[in-house]
DNA sequence: CTCCTTAATGGAAACGTTTCCTTAAACCTT
DNA sequence: AAGGTTTAAGGAAACGTTTCCATTAAGGAG
């Protein structure tokens, strides 16, 4: 292995003069940061950035906390976080938690040993004590939140309004004169699926319309979880006419539950999603959606914390995307033709 | 921030002594062993790897080098190799390179610099030139390549049989009764490509059935290019009665362009993946596929890379996995009845 | 009792950089 | 011409570990 010891002797300068010169900082002469490329290049010198974080403090790595890469939400989202992270010289590492805390607590002891420059979490949960206990005991860590937020903790967050979002879609199934309308959600400790359901709760209360509790469900946010609910709940007598998905996973769950029974979409069964992720144009009926703006959230958290340790600032920002609708072919005015009481 | 200094001082030993209690290694008594402990928990101390990596060269970090992490097939290996780094001990840095070799190139450089333990590849490209020069280079460092191969190059490879399954993908379609039979892949130059397609011209010429050579399409694993490219191919006069699609992606795209022709999947049209990723069980009908055992793969692969590190061992492995047919519903007996000449 | 092995510990070099502090030459300013 | 400023470059400490080597005490074998 080459060192900069070896070029600089090469270059017969000294070892200061040579990291100057690959650096770019302090005083040097054209003529001798001539003599130093051409001794690197001679040598094939490679840097070695170990030896420089050590002493800079810096990695240029940043660390990614999912619950799972293989969910194509988080799939989008790493994406966006990792392109603006290499646009700006930092690398990412990936880590699946699968919601579980004590595996996401291993993941921070690892990335905190590895002297990360910062950590983006994109993790659900309402009451990760982790995150709390980072921020408190490396308060000059940057952190970002990214889709959620942890109440008490003062962090940088970025959200989509997932109240108005789930106020939004609601809205939709009403004005499309439904009203037994279900709502089949993910983890009741989420962020997302608490405030789309007070989403849904407020468009429904401002309709006068009242929540049948039976068609409230918290579960998981995947494809199983919509299939499992979506066949208990499509097989009872008074079925609803329209779903609300937390989540595209749980619609397309939903959507095969509804196969099963031969129910068609939209005829028999409205169904809106939230997230707009790939799934929404794939599957037959392409998906009425709530758009969640991914990739801009991604870059944003990414721009955020790579600012933060640019700046050396300690403020904290948080930043709400609104959520939009986008109609596809899931969703349509109810047939009250088939209505005798 | 503590260090292992302070630790010392605390417990009253030497840095060398805390050195061998925090890693087990060489002689230590349970009375230092039980004072060094006590003097980390009571300062919170946290080792910092970043200077053991300074003399141990090792970083317990791997590089996975892929395209494109929305690519549902590659978030689905990643995890899989993520999982057993993590089992292991290690942690995977993540680099998207949509297939571009400067791109991958200025990865590499990084990964290197930072002095990773390895690198897993996962790039479909046969002419892949940086693969091939960190090899030649780096002729220590722990590299294998996931799903395809470099022809000339000395490395680990973890392979499915391509070509079986391009075969076998053909050859049901053949017993179905069908020989207007389509290919559409992707690039020309990828690994995956090349074999499948020589599958399929094989299973062909077992049946003494000519190829046809406008159905046959290289373009991109993409759905878009399913898309594009089955409605080029349906479209026509004597559109084919069967595709075998080179990916999941491929055939989710053309499902698409076969609804706005109107043509019903499995009625007027047989499809058959290459995967059996999340897609194939999403869409409508259930994708026929050829499954190839991802999960397996990508652990394999770290594991092969961990254990060169462990045994410092220079052999380099082969291994080729089988992949399976898995009959949904998109593939069924060529309906001869409507056929007036 | 002496010699040898084993267990336990400490000292110090080493890993490859960056950066602070000096030194010194060159160029202005007055 | 003396003093100040700017440009250029070298020396050496520092970053926080691991590991090699040396030292010492204790225990067993002969």
């Amino acid at each position: 292995m080459t060192t900069i010891k070896d070029v600089a002797r090469e270059a017969n300068v000294s070892i200061s003069t040579v990291s100057r010169v690959l650096n770019g900082s302090g005083y040097t002469s054209e003529e001798t940061r001539q003599k130093v490329y051409q001794a690197v290049e001679k040598l094939n010198f490679k840097r070695n950035m170990i030896a420089a974080a050590m002493i800079k403090k810096q990695t240029s790595t940043f660390g990614l906390i999912i619950p799972d890469i293989k969910n194509i939400f988080y799939a989008d989202l790493t994406r966006a976080v990792e392109d603006t992270a290499n646009q700006h010289g930092f690398n990412i590492v990936l880590c699946n938690t699968d919601n579980n805390l004590t595996k996401e607590a291993e993941y921070i002891d690892f990335l905190i040993a590895k002297g990360v420059d910062g950590i983006i979490f994109s993790t659900p949960e309402v009451k990760d004590k982790n995150i709390k206990q980072v921020v408190e005991e490396y308060p000059d860590l940057p952190v970002v939140i990214l889709g959620s937020k942890i109440p008490g903790v003062k962090i940088n967050e970025i959200l989509v309004d997932n109240f108005e979002g789930g106020y939004m879609a609601t809205n939709h199934l009403l004005e499309l004169g439904h009203k037994k309308i279900a709502f089949i959600s993910g983890s009741a400790d989420s962020y997302a699926s608490i405030e789309r359901y007070k989403g849904f709760q407020s468009a429904l209360a401002d309709k006068k319309i009242k929540i049948i509790e039976d068609f409230v469900i918290f579960d998981k946010f995947y494809i199983d979880s919509g299939y499992k609910n979506g066949l208990k709940l499509l097989s009872r007598q008074d079925r609803p006419t329209a779903i609300f998905a937390a989540s595209d996973a749980i619609a397309v769950g939903i959507y095969k539950a509804a196969r099963e029974l031969n129910l068609k979409i939209p005829e028999d069964l409205s169904i809106i999603g939230f997230d707009d992720s790939q799934f929404a144009d794939i599957v037959f009926p392409p998906l009425t959606t709530i758009h969640t703006p991914i990739i801009e959230m991604g870059n944003r958290a990414m721009e955020i914390a790579i600012k933060t340790i640019k700046e050396k600032s300690h403020v904290k920002e948080t930043i709400v995307f609104y959520p939009t609708l986008v109609e596809r072919e899931s969703t349509r005015k109810l047939d009250e033709g088939g209505c005798h009481s």
